[in-house]
DNA sequence: GCAAGGTC
């Protein structure tokens, strides 16, 4: 029997071929230039011996669009809410369907290897309706669907043993993302061109698209900005005091400030009575640094972000380049738990000849360092963390200078998820004196341990604490009642944000970063650097979509990401098999067509917020 | 000239 396998991307298809043709494959090239055809055979138990051929996709085999009478000037954009839908290919996704009908016609099975999410679910029914075209004896309930997380050998051998079908619920999900989105991103993007029209002359804006990522993503950046400039500091008072034993130590009021002067100052003159005050409570504990947890693609992407200052869509290409080198595993994931089968200390072992880490990688090998990694809840069931699967020297002149601090950054990330945490002493005493109680806390660092990997973390210990005994009186050695003000927040960073976009579920972890690169290039927001700081400020027309939307007070916010979040849940409820899709599709086109009818029915508003805020232009920072 | 999601 002819048996069609197909990944969702030519890497996987490699791994898999290998482990399943035991060494014994011919490769062969597709039309496309990045996808291989791998012949072998296998004994699969329900289909015996196999004549096996393994291909992959490059991603989704197809798109969704209008049909020509739809196109952009044709109609008017609302009708973009009930036109028909359309699916395209492009050349290149021609080139790799030609590849799969053609092999499917010699096949008697196909068996769909995509990744187990719910996009890899409803590739592998593109890639059926493929081969279907090419044999029509294949259905969807004779094809076969593998399952598995990674490419561990027992692991991939298990999947093609015992496959299980196509879950046509995670396809539906999928389709109605794919129709949404596309419904309100072309309705919305062309009618806010029209609107925009006469500054689109001017050359003052461009494309002013909408998309249900885009506009939340400006609308984290533009309330920060607004949160700084309505900002209004307030003043408040505290008592400030110190004590002399063999030296001074400052303690600190539990109340922590007032913003009613005169109460502060009835307190502090009612302390002033008491010469003395009087330890209350001694309390020494164990402290603990937490080492990171395994590495996700949000985390590296803040971590090049914070450190090396690198925009999140760098951070990721680099790292997807050392993955296409062999030196990184896959950089998109969303797993923060090492699988059980992984072997550390293989992968420490690899680290050895370095001549800066190469010390503290057989450290934790030949001493006692070694620590179990810490357990994260987080496990797309498709990749595991980011880690380094091969040595790169990169003190040799062949990699580029990103390429050594992402590589560098992944290796100590994960070296130091393999070390223990950091330990210290902390010291905690209390003090009443009078009516009020203060405290004052030290702190000893024992052992950095993973901090001696990890440089880009720093734990440091305080002035030691005199030793107090419990109802030991006290001298006050200084008291003060002083002022201080409150500051406005931040400028925010594409740190916080990539932050704010994953914990609001806004993109994917391997879209987040396209998300940013796009809402800087329609100039929605604008990349600022003052003083080293790098952090992102909305522009005129960020600010003025923003307020605009709001102004229009829609029943379901477009700037906020409650509205993605709701469509998120509506796609799981359609996984779940609890939400049938097309109530759900419907359900939502007439949230947005409710939306978008006011939006057009009050374009002024919006156009309003941007005139308004090009006359404040000037004394403003944004441009 | 439109979206977001895959991947090279």
């Amino acid at each position: 029997m002819k048996v069609l396998c197909v990944a969702e991307k030519n890497s996987i298809a490699k791994e898999v071929a290998k482990i399943l043709g035991g060494g014994r494959i011919q490769i062969s090239n597709s039309p496309y230039k990045y996808v291989k055809n791998y012949q072998f055979t296998f004994n699969f138990p329900q289909l015996g011996n196999c004549d096996v051929t393994m291909t992959s996709v490059a991603g989704h085999l197809s798109g969704m669009d209008f049909p020509d009478a739809y196109k952009w000037g044709r109609c008017s954009p609302g009708k973009l809410f009930e036109a028909p839908i359309v699916i395209t290919m492009s050349d290149d996704q021609k080139k790799i369907a030609q590849n799969i009908e053609r092999l499917g016609r010699t096949a008697q099975k196909l068996m769909i290897w995509t990744d187990c999410d719910r996009e890899g679910e409803y590739i592998g029914k593109e890639i059926l309706d493929v081969a279907r075209k090419g044999n029509p004896n294949i259905t969807i309930d004779n094809t076969l669907r593998a399952q598995f997380s990674h490419l561990e050998r027992s692991h991939v051998l298990k999947a093609a043993r015992e496959p299980i079908k196509l879950d046509q619920n995670a396809i539906n999900a999928v389709e109605t993302r794919m129709e949404l989105d596309l419904r309100t991103g072309a309705s919305f993007t062309r009618f806010l061109c029209d609107v925009f029209q006469k500054y689109k002359n001017a050359n003052l804006v461009d494309v002013v698209s909408y998309g249900s990522c885009q506009f939340p993503t400006v609308g984290f950046v533009v309330d920060r900005f607004k949160r700084i400039k309505n900002f209004v500091p307030e003043e408040f008072w505290y008592l400030d005091i110190s004590v002399r034993k063999g030296k001074i130590t400052r303690f600190t009021w539990k109340k922590n400030r007032l913003f009613d002067r005169l109460a502060a100052v009835v307190l502090y003159q009612k302390c002033m009575e008491n010469e003395k005050g009087t330890i209350t409570n001694i309390k020494s504990s164990p402290s603990t640094k937490w080492k990171p947890l395994p590495l996700t693609t949000v985390e590296l992407q803040k971590g090049c972000s914070m450190y090396f200052k690198m925009s999140a869509k760098e951070s990721l290409e680099v790292a997807e380049k050392l993955y296409q080198k062999g030196f990184l595993s896959y950089p998109r994931t969303e797993t923060n738990v090492y699988p059980k089968t992984m072997d550390l200390k293989a992968l420490i072992d690899k680290q050895r000849p370095d001549q800066v880490w190469g010390e503290y990688a057989t450290g934790l090998l030949d001493g006692d360092l070694f620590d179990t990694p810490r357990q994260g809840k987080k496990n797309d069931e498709a990749h595991p963390p980011i880690h380094p699967v091969n040595y790169l020297n990169i003190h040799s002149p062949d990699a580029t200078a990103t390429e050594k601090k992402v590589y560098e950054f992944v290796v100590r990330h994960f070296l130091a998820t393999c070390s223990k945490n950091a330990k210290g002493a902390s010291t905690n005493v209390d003090l009443t004196w009078g009516t009020e109680k203060f405290s004052a806390s030290g702190l000893q660092v024992l052992e950095l341990n993973y901090l001696d990997i990890y440089k880009y973390q720093s734990w440091k210990s305080s002035a030691e604490l005199p030793e107090f005994t419990m109802n030991e009186q006290v001298k006050i050695n200084s008291a003060e009642l002083k002022s201080g003000k409150t500051s406005p927040p931040q400028h925010i960073t594409e740190t916080e944000l990539i932050a704010l976009m994953d914990a609001n579920g806004i993109g994917t972890d391997a879209t987040i970063a396209d998300h940013i690169e796009k809402v800087c290039n329609r100039q929605y927001i604008i990349k600022k650097t003052e003083r080293q700081k790098k952090f992102l400020v909305p522009s005129t027309l960020g600010m003025a979509l923003v307020d605009g939307f709001e102004e229009l007070n829609l029943r379901n916010s477009l700037t906020k990401p409650f509205l993605r979040k709701n469509m998120e849940e509506e796609l799981k409820a359609i996984c779940d098999g609890v939400k049938r899709k097309n109530d759900v599709s419907h359900e939502m086109v007439e949230l947005y067509r409710e939306s978008f009818a006011l939006s057009v029915q009050h374009q002024n508003v919006i156009l309003n917020a941007y005139q308004r805020y090009r006359r404040a232009l000037g004394e403003q920072i944004i441009a």
